[in-house]
Order: C-alpha cells, then sequence, then structure tokens
DNA sequence: GGGCCGATCAAG
DNA sequence: TTGATCGGCCCA
C-alpha cells in the first residue's frame, strides 16, 4: 500500500479507488478521488506556492493524512502520496458507507438517502467524524484512528471514469479526477465560478 | 494588519 | 442561486 502511495500521484489515486477508509466507527468505500501535484507543477494545489504551516505534511512520506478547513465550516481530507519531498496527495471526494450506517446517520442527520452520507469530500469528513485532529495520522498504522485499507476488491480499468477536478480555479484540461463509473455516491461536477465582487 | 477568496454544502 | 463563515495567504 505504501509503495503504491509513494509512486505517481495519478497512479496513487486510481489506486485508491475502492479501498477502505474507517474513522469514527464508519467505514466508506472511496468512490471518487482527485490528484494534486507538488510545488511549481499544479496550479490548484495547496503545496503549489511552496511549504507553509497548513500544508507541511504533504511535503512527507506518503500514506499520511492531510486535512484542511475550507469555506469557514468544512474539513476536508487527502491521503499525502510521493516520496518525502514531492508535495503531491489525493483528495478523497466520496464514498460509499459500508459499515457503521447508524453513527454516519447520527453524524448526519438532514441526510435522506444513504448515498448522500459521503457524497462529496466535506460530507465524507462529516459521516466519519474526521477534522483537525487527524492532520499528519499515518493512515496506515494499525495503531491510528483514522486508518486505510486496500478494499474487497479495486475496480477494473475500464470501470475507472476520468474527469476534470471539481470547483479548482484553473487547470481544467488536467483530467485528474476519478470515479467509478456509475456509482451513485459520486459527487456531482461542479465548475469553479469566480466570485463576484459587489 | 487588512482584505480577498476558497479542492463546499444545504436550503430556497 | 445564494448565504454561511473563517483561516490562509498575499499585499491586488
Amino acid at each position: 500500500m505504501r509503495s503504491v502511495l509513494a509512486g505517481p500521484v495519478e497512479t496513487a489515486a486510481r489506486a485508491l479507488l475502492g479501498c477502505q477508509l474507517t474513522a469514527g466507527g464508519v467505514t466508506v468505500r472511496l468512490t471518487e478521488v482527485e490528484a494534486y501535484a507538488g510545488t511549481g507543477e499544479d496550479p490548484a494545489s495547496h503545496a503549489h506556492r511552496g511549504r507553509t504551516q497548513r500544508n507541511a505534511i504533504m511535503f512527507g512520506p506518503a500514506g499520511f493524512a492531510y486535512v484542511y478547513f475550507t469555506y469557514g465550516m468544512h474539513w476536508c481530507m487527502n491521503v499525502v502520496t510521493g516520496t518525502s519531498g514531492v508535495a503531491s496527495a489525493v483528495l478523497l471526494r466520496a464514498g460509499e458507507v459500508v459499515s457503521g450506517l447508524d453513527a454516519a446517520r447520527v453524524r448526519r442527520p438532514a441526510v435522506r438517502r444513504d448515498v448522500d452520507l459521503a457524497r462529496g469530500p466535506a460530507r465524507l469528513c462529516a459521516a466519519l467524524g474526521i477534522d483537525r485532529s487527524a492532520y499528519g495520522l499515518d493512515l496506515l498504522s494499525a495503531a491510528s484512528p483514522v486508518r486505510l485499507s486496500w478494499g474487497p476488491s479495486s475496480p477494473p480499468d475500464e470501470a475507472v471514469e476520468v474527469g476534470p477536478r471539481v470547483g479548482v480555479t484553473g487547470a481544467h484540461d488536467l483530467e485528474w479526477r476519478f470515479w467509478i463509473s456509475g456509482d451513485p455516491t459520486v459527487s456531482a461536477y461542479r465548475r469553479h465560478v469566480p466570485r463576484t465582487r459587489i
């Protein structure tokens, strides 16, 4: 697992589809992810402008959690990829809750359909109770409260679709979003819309 | 120190 | 379609 994540970020992203993420008594099977490259390579990456306190974990070895706070209210989680010094990561955009449905429903009481419990990067974190405290955890350690493991089956290549990333300002030509074809838990595509000034 | 904006979500 | 809501980052 660690060695796959340490490879090229696109390879790591594809490999994460079908994997299981467990936290807070809930397990999801990952159905949608996005790849982000490191410093200077990818204008949409949080590491694009170099190392800061927030993105520091991205510069470390693969398999650790990069969790960030956005829009004043939401948490999102990445799996750090690449070798030490390479600040690439994979954003976990959606998953199917495969166990701990009750716990997930308690955390997301407004949800009507189970497929919406972890359908979106902030929703996924909410369903699993992931917040700032998960920053920097080793997801491959048995002792970690947030754990990543191979799923019972990974989707064959022909079942994986590819497209532009959601909500990113630039690099619309880069097709670094990967999802399991036809899966109902995959989030809706939205292009970034610049905020209109008053 | 200040201002702008974001890898989003839910309700209208 | 829009408001919520605040941390990160650059100085526009």
